[in-house]
DNA sequence: CTCCCCGGGTTCATTGAAGAGACCTAGGGG
DNA sequence: CCCCTAGGTCTCTTCAATGAACCCGGGGAG
């Protein structure tokens, strides 16, 4: 490949290829920074409170290098922190921001759509309002309060899985859990 | 590349590759639906009115092949319906069902995260209540109102954009525009 | 002191999907 | 007869995801 080809694909790739560039609208701009594959899920699982790079591993089976890049491309867009939670050895962890805290809404409209719309049968996981227990109508409000719930009020537990999980966060995620607080994973020689 | 080799190949690409299989997630379900590249941009595009191949092509600036494929699987998840709208030609268009319709939710929370988070400054489209004139909150509700807008109740119009496409479809959503209701494409020889 | 483990990555070969553009087909219309 | 429009296919090239192996720093056990 000459110096030519070469600089026409390198402009070809950056007018196109991996963001919707010529979108002037804020939903395009969202999803370049979200829309790409697996990033939802890592929100949602941070939402879920999985902050170490092995649990998101281990939970998306994901492919480590597209984990490493998402993961990078999530903190260089703001929505998650990389936090050191241990030193000597120093050890990382990603937490949401704020502005990763506001994608609760959208993140379980989309999940409440599917649930009612793709291969429906019982829902997999349920959401409920910690203070009084309700469970959250597909606004994300509590039907009780009449107010919307934020992630960090919400309760979750599994539902009805049609083929459960078995790896150690899934396993951790097993029994109620408050959104946003950090799950304990034991069984594999990690502390609780 | 031998028998075996090519077999595991395929299985690996049908495990895992084009979908999140492995996820027992309603959020995953909805991703395999409208988690592709162009899916949302689509979908965003139908609720503005747009409907026919050749103007999801003008506005989106998508490849041929991705756009046939994207609608084939939109209109096989029931998202889309295909919709004749004159015969001698037969001419087709694709609209949203009501399943599709139930995607306003999470879509316009989306764009709203966009337009806060994301190289903010200024809304580039603004969503009002028809009824009353009044723009939506964030959680696409009529603050005078109070309760949620129904897509259909939602006039969109043009707010700052900063790189104004000149396509014609553009064109046609420059002004005040009711979503849901087909757009009217002028200037390239088509009738209003 | 050495070995091995753990957490958090990087590197590499393979392949499926996206992108760009030419081509196709059916039905009109000048 | 040729060309237009609408809604697509086909082909080639490039990009990015996958899966598996390898790397590296710090501890802890023997």
């Amino acid at each position: 490949m000459d110096l030519v080809t070469a600089l026409v694909a390198k402009v070809g790739a950056m007018a196109l290829g991996t963001d919707y560039a010529q979108q002037d609208c804020s939903l395009a701009r969202a999803l370049e920074v979200v829309g790409e594959r697996w990033s939802l899920l890592i929100v949602r699982d941070a939402f879920y409170g999985v902050r170490r790079f092995n649990d998101f591993l281990a939970h998306l089976d994901i492919p480590r290098a597209v984990l490493t890049s998402r993961l990078r491309s999530l903190v260089a867009a703001g929505v998650l922190r990389k936090e050191t939670y241990q030193s000597s050895p120093t050890r990382y962890g990603y937490v949401l921001t704020e502005t990763g805290r506001e994608l609760w809404l959208p993140l379980y409209g989309l999940a409440q759509w599917g649930e009612r719309h793709v291969s429906e049968r019982g829902a997999r996981t349920l959401f409920s309002h910690a203070d009084c227990g309700t469970r959250l109508d597909r606004h994300g409000s509590c039907p009780q309060c009449l107010r919307p719930v934020p992630p960090e009020d919400v309760m979750m537990r599994p539902g009805t899985p049609d083929q459960p999980r078995e790896d150690p966060v899934s396993r951790a995620l097993g029994g109620p859990h408050r959104l946003l607080t950090p799950i304990t994973v034991d069984g594999t020689g990690r502390a609780g």
